[in-house]
DNA sequence: GGCAGAAACCAACATAGGCC
DNA sequence: GGCCTATGTTGGTTTCTGCC
């Protein structure tokens, strides 16, 4: 195999500071790979937009990734533009110990580079410091004339007034000394790094917390594929990885094993009954007690919410929270308040959802925390409807709560307990076709509000009002059911 | 009344799970 | 990614209790 073939790029090395298995099967048998969830994509796209814009910060710059095909390439392009005192390059890449890094912006003042990478977030976590260590690392090593390293993050006080501001909406931070305080850690890191791949062989280890931190592994579904077994303990809910891999490691796979001797939390032994005798936990005290809430007329109703990263209404912030999408089911009919947001619309909105939900006396929800979170938001700006926005909120009966309580708890749940889990579970003829997730629809009203097309602007529309018509028809079938079996 | 140890309390932080 | 809630852990402080 050529050296060229062998560099760590950065995320290679992320994974070997997560697991040493991870990093020996993305370097050796990238096929394992799990399939790149939509949701997950999603956030990658916004990453990349995100980065995009900072490139606005230092205008006129060079895109190394845009001329080249593969690392040997970028890294001589790079080699010429550094010759040449270009004065900003995007991607610029450069190796070192075996070590291959891209930079998203590299600028050159006063025959001195500085170096920023930007991310899509408010807060600098440990995994990004790290992330910018290394880079750090290669880049003094590679560059003789390293001034600094910055990681560019959102600001999250910047708001949005007419024309966007780069300079405002980013804000930078040195990650100089720490990464000086590191450079003989990754000096050690590359060293092991680069064993790991003589040795040729997967290493062993077993499957363990380092599984989900800092993100869930791309090989999980290979790694994980002995314990897929229904009543295995992993798919117990709400017990922390510490107490499971403690079982595990002790030679506890399945739910049945878990004796009085363990210390479990008391709703563990009742699943475990649940397990045992094939059947739900059903507790019909508190359902009734939850459901004797409800008054009629009633509808279930369900919000969408768009939350750009890089604001786009004036008067809101990065990953600002706009309602544009509600639907009402009253079991019959549904009816729709869709917001198009040319301009700030959440007025509009905040009427017309008051105008809706007046006929009922009980408004279904599933998990109603964002739709509270929005309500007083409006309260806040809307201080004249408070009153309407309030008795809207009374009228809330909240079916989370009962799957949240354990008062219904099936074990084909796991550890799930969304409303798509949930309704997959107990109601046969509620599927989703187009749209599968909140997010999803947030990239669907994205594409919406950038399709110039009138007709393909319709079908978009409606995939979106189906997906949350959809949620709302779940969330009035499940109350139906709960009903029923009483 | 003074003291040590236990119990109770609190704030901060982490984890799990939800929504978008 | 952001944000919310519920729950558990931790460490520190305050209060209670029993005993001399």
């Amino acid at each position: 195999m050529s050296n060229s073939v062998d560099l760590i790029s950065k995320t290679a090395y992320l994974k070997f500071e997560q697991c040493q298995k991870a990093f020996f099967f993305y370097k050796r048998h990238p096929y394992l790979r799990d399939k790149i969830s939509v949701d997950k994509q999603l956030t990658f796209n916004r990453g990349h937009q995100v980065g995009e814009l900072a490139q606005t910060l230092f205008p006129g710059g060079t895109d190394v990734s845009k001329q080249t095909k593969n690392s040997a390439e970028a890294l001589a392009l790079t080699k010429t533009l550094v010759e040449n005192k270009t004065p900003v390059i995007y991607e610029a890449t450069f190796s070192f110990n075996g070590a291959l890094i891209m930079l998203d912006i590299l600028c050159l003042e006063n025959e001195k580079y500085t170096a920023y990478e930007v991310k899509s977030s408010f807060k600098i976590s440990e995994i990004y410091l790290k992330d910018a260590c290394l880079q750090y690392y290669v880049l003094k090593n590679a560059l003789p004339n390293l001034e600094d390293l910055f990681l560019v993050t959102l600001n999250q006080d910047y708001v949005l007034e007419n024309e966007l501001n780069p300079k405002k909406l980013f804000k930078k931070r040195s990650v100089k000394n720490e990464s000086e305080k590191n450079l003989p850690y990754f000096e050690n890191q590359l060293f092991n790094a680069q064993l790991t791949l003589e040795q040729n062989k997967i290493p062993n280890i077993a499957i363990g917390k380092q599984c989900f931190k800092p993100y869930q592994c791309d090989y999980f579904g290979n790694c994980w594929k002995e314990t897929v077994a229904d009543n295995s303990i992993f798919h117990l809910p709400g017990l922390d990885k510490e107490k499971l891999f403690e079982w595990y490691n002790s030679g506890i796979r399945t739910v049945d094993e878990i004796g009085k001797e363990h210390d479990a939390k008391e709703i563990i032994y009742k699943i475990k009954q649940a397990y045992f005798e094939n059947k739900p936990i059903v507790d019909k005290e508190k359902i009734t007690t939850l459901l004797s809430t409800i008054k009629q007329p009633m509808a279930a109703m369900d919000m969408e919410m768009w939350g750009p990263a890089i604001p786009k209404i004036n008067g809101t912030k990065p990953f600002e929270q706009l309602p544009y999408l509600v639907c009402f089911f009253d079991g019959t009919t549904h009816s729709t308040i869709f917001i198009d947001y040319t301009k700030d619309e959440r007025r509009t909105f905040a009427e017309q959802l008051i105008a809706h939900s007046k006929p009922f006396a009980s408004i279904l929800v599933y998990d109603g925390t964002m739709e509270k979170m929005v309500i007083n938001s409006l309260i806040r700006l809307f201080e004249d409807l408070k009153n309407d926005l309030e008795e809207l909120k009374n009228k809330f009966t909240d079916l989370f709560e009962i799957f949240l309580e354990f008062s219904y708890y099936d074990p084909a749940f796991k550890t799930n307990f969304s409303l798509k889990t949930v309704s997959g579970v107990l109601l046969k003829d509620v599927t989703y076709t187009k749209i599968t997730s909140g997010l999803e629809a947030m990239a669907y009203y994205d594409n919406f509000r950038n399709e110039p097309k009138t007709v393909e602007r319709k079908i978009i529309k409606q995939e979106l009002i189906d997906y949350c018509q959809t949620d709302t028809l779940a969330t009035f079938k499940l109350t139906e059911f709960l009903q029923g079996i009483l």
